[in-house]
RNA sequence: GGGCUCGUAGUGAAGAGGCCUAUCACGCCUCCCUGUCACGGAGGAGAUCGCCGGUUCGAAUCCGGUCGGGCCCGCCA
């Protein structure tokens, strides 16, 4: 008999169906026996009565991989309201040693019981609830890859081995190739660039590698990001309002279809602005409201600290009802060679995408002449004929067009849109400073 | 890298000098139970209180060290 899946179950009432799947929870009445089994679509409840099948599951705990053969009855009192009568039970793969943590219930976040949720994450990843974050983080990738697609952006997968250190900022990590030095990718962005030349329109989602010793709740050692590059902009406006359009699409889709899920994950309720426009505040207006509303001067601060990311999203969210806030205009020293700086208003032309309180995404403009790029890296005192840099140059000698893009963290999208606090919660088997496994 | 915190059965928690021969809940084992869905009931097993040293008549509890977590800051997605 051909196998049918959980949600099937109810439109085969009256036939004897065949399913497969772990041993999620048994109910043991005495005379009468629940058992719950779950596949890919959900749960199926089964109903015992023959002593011999009961016996069958006798040392076999939770986890246990099953084949029922049964009548599917209507039911009401069933969830689902069909279940399993008159159940034959194969056992095919028995489990007799007693799971470490408890799978059918929701699974704590709670931060100082992180530690045990990913040592056993291989087995919580089959938890109802757990498996839903990851289901979400599935769907909202999927939405941002279908804006991209729509708006023309070719999806493309560049190196994370470099050879020496390119970008500065971030840590980087060394390791040996053949012998010789080279470093995981910090981001794509190099490449990115390159391939504005080709497409005009490029993004990737896949995985950085940044050596930063930082033990906090927003970051990965191993991130997936979101880098989108686009060419021939007319300015840093566009960049910004295809970041904004696309984040949008992804979140309002993504409430749309699965608005029900969220909600059982006590997801916080979407809130856009009217007329789809993300509110705006520079960094320096940022730093004013913050310094009046709090007495705390950051005034002389070139980026934002983490309590005002939080303060202008708060304030963005009550004044204009909008979850998510920009905030521009980066003071000209925070300016790394490879953004468009305006001299004249001594900014750079840069912009942070911020998500109920977290940094989200950076949205640079970048310098695309060749001989300003040039001065810019000398200027920052880099190597202008390393390898890590001479092809990267080439690109902008042959002709780039204007273009800017984003580097956007999807762990981080996960974790805010869900609500979660921490970014490792919104991450399969998340990589930091002290986690390696599993 | 700096600061602050926390380590008690498999899991989550209580105990804060003697009441501890360490308590509770979930899970596990045995038995009872024919509509459970956080099933219920009776009984049981399971912890050298992270580790090392010290103070004390007496330490899970106080002190020092050490190892392992967490949170915040710096930096960033």
């Amino acid at each position: 008999m051909d196998r049918i899946l959980s949600s099937d179950v109810k439109s085969h009432v009256g036939s004897t169906v065949h399913i497969e799947g772990w041993l999620h929870k048994k109910r043991m009445l005495g005379g009468l026996t629940f058992i719950n089994v779950r596949d890919r679509r959900g749960l199926v409840q089964v109903v015992l009565q023959d002593k011999d099948e009961v016996e069958k599951l006798r040392g076999m705990q939770i986890g246990t991989v099953l084949a029922v053969d049964g009548t599917v009855k209507d039911e009401p009192r069933a969830p689902g309201g069909a279940e399993l009568h008159d159940a034959k039970l194969e056992v095919l793969v028995p489990v007799t040693d007693e799971p470490p943590i408890e799978i059918d219930k929701p699974i704590q976040h709670k931060a100082e019981n992180l530690d045990t949720l990913f040592e056993y994450r291989v087995l919580n990843v089959r938890n109802l609830q757990e498996q839903k974050i990851f289901k979400l983080r599935s769907q909202l990738t999927r939405y941002i890859r279908e804006f991209l697609d729509q708006h023309e952006f070719v999806e493309i997968d560049t190196p994370k081995f470099l050879a020496g250190a390119t970008e500065g900022g971030a840590e980087v990590f060394k390791l040996d190739y053949f012998g010789k030095e080279a470093t995981l990718a910090q981001s794509p962005q190099f490449y990115k660039q390159i391939m504005v030349g080709a497409y005009e329109r490029v993004y990737e989602i896949g995985h950085s590698y940044r050596a930063e010793p930082s033990a906090t709740t927003r970051h990965l050692t191993e991130l997936t990001m979101l880098d989108i590059e686009m060419g021939f902009v007319s300015g840093h406006d566009e960049v910004l309002d295809m970041v904004g359009d696309m984040t949008q699409y992804a979140l309002k889709k993504v409430y749309e279809e699965h608005g029900d899920t969220l909600k059982s994950l006590n997801a916080p309720e979407l809130k856009l602005p009217e007329g789809g426009k993300i509110p705006r505040f520079t960094i320096a207006q940022i730093h004013d409201m913050y310094t009046k509303a709090t007495g705390t001067d950051t005034t002389k601060e070139k980026d934002l600290t983490p309590d005002e990311e939080r303060f202008i999203s708060e304030h963005a969210l009550k004044e204009l009802g909008s979850d998510l806030v920009f905030a521009t205009e980066f003071p000209i020293e925070a300016a790394k060679f490879y953004h468009k700086v305006d001299t004249e208003k001594g900014i750079t032309m840069w912009a942070d995408l911020l998500f109920r309180g977290l940094e989200l995404a950076t949205c640079p403009l970048r310098e695309n002449n060749y001989q300003k790029m040039v001065e810019q890296m000398t200027k920052a005192g880099l190597d202008v004929n390393h390898e890590g840099f001479k092809y990267y140059l080439q690109a902008f000698k042959y002709g780039l067009p204007q273009h800017g893009g984003c580097g956007f963290g999807i762990d981080r999208l996960v974790e805010k849109t869900i609500g979660l606090a921490n970014v490792k919660e919104a991450t399969l088997f998340p990589r930091d400073i002290n986690r390696l496994t599993p």
